[in-house]
DNA sequence: GTCTATATTTGGATAGAC
DNA sequence: GTCTATCCAAATATAGAC
């Protein structure tokens, strides 16, 4: 039970490795059983697909999704101030920032399985950061000569670029 | 051979279809073959290996972006100008869009065969921009207070971004 | 130039033993 | 819980006929 729970972890951080090198489609069962040092079929005993491996990593990260807008929404210090101490927690994740550029951009693709999940993702983040924008503007910390919406989408947009450019030439 | 050379065309625009939905290790050379009627092994005439097809759509594209970079040079109607007619430009090729979308992310990964095409179209676009910037800050056209490799690498973060967010959630 | 046939590999998944 | 054995499907690639 406890050794059960421990290879789960470990199984799951191996396929995150896996998925944000090589993708989703690209990444083998194969190499995430041997990277935590058992065959594919033990691997199958916890996740009977790959699927299920990948709901596995991604309920990880929308369970680490949410502990850190609580962190970053407690912090009461301003907005940009939040942003970016959400640059600093990214750049102490690499892999999971290339977990998100590589799938995100896989699953553009109607028929992936992660299709859904990446596009509310986008939607629930850029909703929060519209929150923030407002209240910025409201205190007249920020100009409102841009609509919220509009400035929420380009801030994503730039990180999510910078991200790209930085794992195609670091 | 002018049946040949149109051949190769269909082939090559069905397999940029195919890589753009799919991605390169995703899409199948049965989908490409299939959507211009032939058979694999009718393809495999053409480009004998998937790598050799990869190589074919990357090329035309190189030869496009040459052309674009020409036309927007030639245009003398400013920096911000030719920025949205690049964007209009764009609009109007969403295949080709997700085509580097999907390509340039999947491409992270170093063992990726467009690898190394996408870290230097990369450096090349940045280096443009460079240029395009520095002249508009010795004009006083833009403020100097950003420093032109940050402002370039931005520009293309924020485009590269914006087009995600439109795949995903068009 | 395109086909049929085939070789080869790889990857996902199941059955059953221990 | 993990293994061996096996199966099946998909995909790349080659050989050779027409």
């Amino acid at each position: 039970m406890t050794a059960t729970r421990g290879q789960r972890e470990r199984l799951l951080r191996a396929a995150t490795d896996a998925f944000a090198a090589q993708g989703f489609r690209g990444a083998s069962l194969d190499a995430v059983a041997e990277a935590v040092g058992i065959t594919r079929q033990g691997l199958l005993h916890y996740f009977p697909s790959k699927i299920h491996l990948l709901v596995g990593v991604l309920e990880l990260r929308h369970e680490d999704d949410m502990k850190l807008v609580m962190s970053l929404v407690d912090r009461e210090d301003g907005f940009t101030d939040a942003l970016l101490a959400l640059a600093r927690h990214n750049a102490q994740r690499p892999g999971i920032v290339r977990l998100f550029t590589v799938l995100a951009a896989e699953s553009v693709d109607a028929e992936h399985p992660a299709h859904e999940w990446f596009r509310d993702r986008y939607r629930r983040v850029r909703a929060d950061l519209v929150l923030g924008i407002q209240e910025e503007q409201r205190a007249g910390r920020l100009s409102d000569a841009i609509a919220p919406a509009s400035l929420a989408a380009l801030l994503v947009a730039v990180m999510d670029g910078l991200q790209l450019q930085h794992l195609l030439d670091p």
